[in-house]
DNA sequence: CCGGATGTTCACCT
DNA sequence: GAGGTGAACATCCG
């Protein structure tokens, strides 16, 4: 998916349909609603409910209406469209066309105006009252004694931690790699064996990795991002990088000198 | 033609 | 329960 900052984008970008009243509902693709919702309960539900506020945590974008909350996921390859137009045009591993066959959820607004979920592989989802409670903290607001807890208590590597959206939302394979490389550490370090200021690094590489990346404009603006592919080497230090799986990703860093 | 790509969930192991 | 693996979704790119 886009990452916590193309979400953010996303969110952003469909601030403008907050105020709005739903005039009708498109969910065509049965296997795209989840949470036990079905697509002809949302064109029931939804028409005549007002927008009240767009939020997003980590990854989950929500749109708070005066009746339920609905929540959208984009997987890898979703995109937003708001009033036929989208934030971000081109999308890393997504399309470079743009078809309308592709919509998996649309809201018209009486006055005009559309909400799309454009998602080419059909990764993403629409789920009704979506559980937040079960998402760790944000990445971009977490303080360092809740980032403590998150990387406590556990033999699991590092990298695999860091993506589990329950214990810590909204990164992503991008850009847990970038901020690995930035904070100096390695992916498959067992959680249980960091010491105290090696957390306190990957928590500041984490806030700048966020802010870096996200004024350059995504996940895919890393240090990492052009070298990232077998043979690249470290822009730091100029050693071949590594390749490998882990926590289920493909993933790259540095053995010198992330450790 | 084949492998792999910003993700999540589920089934099935150990 | 914790953790690992592989499949599934569908499209594009090298």
């Amino acid at each position: 998916m886009p990452e916590m900052l193309e979400v953010e984008a996303y969110r952003l970008a469909a601030e403008p349909v907050v105020g709005r009243t739903i005039s009708t509902v498109s969910a065509p693709d049965q296997w795209y609603v989840k949470g036990g919702s079905t697509p002809s309960q949302l064109v029931e539900m939804l028409p005549g409910k007002r927008v009240i506020a767009v939020r997003r945590v980590g990854k989950l974008m929500l749109v708070d209406t005066d009746g339920p909350v609905i929540g959208l996921r984009y997987g890898m390859t979703g995109r937003i469209l708001v009033d036929g137009g989208g934030p971000i045009d081109r999308l890393e591993y997504s399309s470079d066309r743009n078809d309308p066959a592709w919509d998996r959820f649309a809201l018209s607004f009486e006055g005009g105006g559309s909400l799309v979920l454009r998602d080419p592989r059909r990764l993403g989802g629409i789920e009704l009252d979506p559980d937040e409670d079960r998402l760790g903290p944000d990445a971009g607001v977490v303080g360092l004694a809740a980032f403590r807890k998150v990387l406590s208590g556990s033999s699991l590597a590092l990298k695999a931690r860091l993506l589990d959206q329950n214990k810590i939302a909204g990164l992503g394979n991008l850009l847990v790699d970038d901020m690995l490389y930035r904070a100096a550490v390695a992916p498959d370090r067992p959680v249980n064996t960091l010491a105290a200021d090696e957390v306190a690094r990957l928590h500041k590489a984490m806030r700048r990795t966020l802010a870096i990346l996200g004024r350059r404009g995504g996940s895919h603006t890393g240090d990492l991002q052009p070298v990232r592919m077998r043979g690249g080497h470290c822009p730091k230090d100029g050693t071949e990088l590594r390749r490998g799986d882990v926590g289920g990703r493909t993933t790259y860093w540095c053995p010198l000198h992330q450790t």
